[in-house]
Order: structure tokens, then C-alpha cells, then sequence
DNA sequence: AAAGATTGATCCGTCAATCTTG
DNA sequence: CAAGATTGACGGATCAATCTTT
């Protein structure tokens, strides 16, 4: 054999190609449901709040930070756009004067019904690319990855 | 089965899910990947550009944000940022009085070399965990999807 | 006119500092 | 003091408008 490198570097290119290509294809398809999404009226930033109230009701800012993953700095000013613009409402929590409640208005309901059937068809247009088995096990892998990740995670957090 | 919804909302439905876990990692991934790589001193949108320069060579601004597929005034002011703390030089296209050269210097290059060794750690840390067969079947998934993405773009951009 | 780059306005993201409430 | 939210300063992303060169 005329490979010189040693079996974890060839592993490590090979973990880097395919990163790569992973990330290269995240960027270009959240680039296009952002586009697409912003085009009927709402950032996908802002899709993704509307989102967690609808699953979960009127939350609390910094629950619905710590479920999108984004800094606290983040979710004020988005909030705060929101509110600007008549989709959601803050309202002091009743049982804990320090947190602040994030609720769903009726034009932030209706923006977001039609806005979600738009990233959803946009999502499914690529995806049934794929077919059912292929859907499946790329859900694996990538479950199995989101757990590396929070192990990998972890030692950079602790 | 009392499944009471048409088959194409159900493979919809799939769709979404996959998706969504999908965003969820490449979310996660890419912050971690960020924030080692600043903590080395180099965010990732930098690390990217001289990426490009060290594949490439002196490259025209227009082609780095082309290759990177970002927004013309995002190049532009990464660029700045980059000239400003010595990491690139900017230079006139000779042949092109419209265009401009982007060179990495030798603190630029001396920078990249650290913290490229970082940021290929971290993905041979978490990609690791997939084994060769795995990371292929990745990479199949991941092209696939790539190509359906690029046609779906074609249609909205056109 | 068309192509390449810059600029203006704005949104979303980071970290670090601050204010308020428990 | 600790927890929750806001604010300041800034990087990086978008679009749309502008300026220069071909």
C-alpha cells in the first residue's frame, strides 16, 4: 500500500468531505425556505417562534430560546420585531414578576397558518426526493450525529 | 388503520420531520464548529473565505462569494473586517479595472493553518461516530438532496 | 447597457454587561 | 446572590440602490 498517511487522518478527511457537503446542503436549503418563506411574509426566524407557540401555547421568552437554540440577546430582538409588527404580545408572567410571556396574537395565527403549509411544501418538494426508506434512515444518521453532537457539546460547554 | 389523511400529506408530514431534525443538527453543528473556531480566533465565515483562497489562490471578491453562496454585500464586508485585521489584501484585477483581487497574507495564512487543524477535529469528532459505510450512505443522502435542492432553486430563482 | 463592487437599511446571531425581581 | 430579560457593540446575512468600468 503507497499511503503514507495514517488510518485516522484518512478517516478524518473522509469525516471532512462529508461534513462539507452536509453543511454546503444546510446553507443552500435554508436559503431557500427563508427565501421562500420571507416572499409570503414572514423570516423563517420568525416562522420558527410562531412555530413553538403553536405547539406549546403562550411561553415564556427564555423557554422559547432555549428550545430554538439562540442566545437571549436573539430572541429579545426578534420578539421585539414581532411585537412591532402585530404577530405576538408580551405580557409579564402573573407568577414570576422577572419572566415575560410571549403569546400568539390572531394576525400572528393567521400569517402563520398560511406561511407553515409554504415551508412545509417547500420541505416536502425536496425531501420526497428521497422516498420513505431512504427518509428513514437518513433520520438515523442523523439522530445519531445530533447525539454526538451534545456529547461533543457538553465537553466544550463543561 | 384509522388513518384518515391522503397519502401525499402523509409523506409530507415524514418530509417535515426529517427536516426539521435535519435543521436541528446543522443548526447545533455549525455552532459548535463556530465557536471552537472563534475561540481559536477565527470565526467560520472567515475560516471559509481563506478556505477558498488557500484552495484557489488570489481570487476575485465576486468569486469567493459566488463559491460560498452568499450575498455579494455579505463578501464585501467580511472582507473589510478581514483587510482590517491583516488576514487578506485587497488588489485591483489588472485585467479588469471592475474587479478585485482577494490575497491571503502571511498572517492570514499562518492563522488559517491553526485553526483549519481545529475545525477538522471537530468534525472528524462527531462524524466519527458513523463508521466509513455510514458516512457514505450520508454522503449519497446528502447529494441527492443537493440536486433536488439545486432544480428547486432553479425554479424560484428563475 | 451590463458587470463588478460598494453602500444603506435591516434582521438575526454572538458575547458581555446591566437592570430588575425572587 | 441567582435568575430572567434587556441593552450595547458587533459580525454576518438579506435586498435594493448606487457608482465605476467595460
Amino acid at each position: 500500500m503507497g499511503d503514507n498517511r495514517p488510518p485516522c487522518e484518512q478517516a478524518g478527511r473522509d469525516c471532512v468531505d462529508v461534513a462539507t457537503e452536509f453543511f454546503a446542503l444546510a446553507h443552500s436549503l435554508k436559503r431557500m425556505v427563508n427565501a421562500r418563506c420571507r416572499a409570503a411574509g414572514l423570516s423563517y426566524a420568525r416562522v420558527q417562534v410562531l412555530h413553538v407557540l403553536d405547539d406549546r401555547g403562550t411561553t415564556r421568552i427564555g423557554d422559547i430560546s432555549e428550545h430554538l437554540d439562540v442566545a437571549a440577546r436573539t430572541m429579545t430582538s426578534t420578539i421585539d420585531g414581532m411585537v412591532r409588527d402585530g404577530l405576538v404580545a408580551r405580557r409579564t408572567d402573573p407568577r414570576d414578576g422577572r419572566a415575560v410571556l410571549v403569546e400568539m396574537t390572531p394576525p400572528g395565527r393567521a400569517t402563520f397558518d398560511r406561511v407553515i403549509a409554504i415551508r412545509d411544501a417547500v420541505l416536502a418538494e425536496v425531501f420526497a426526493s428521497l422516498g420513505p426508506d431512504d427518509r428513514d434512515r437518513l433520520l438515523e444518521l442523523v439522530r445519531t450525529l445530533a447525539g454526538e453532537t451534545a456529547k461533543a457539546g457538553e465537553v466544550a460547554g463543561g
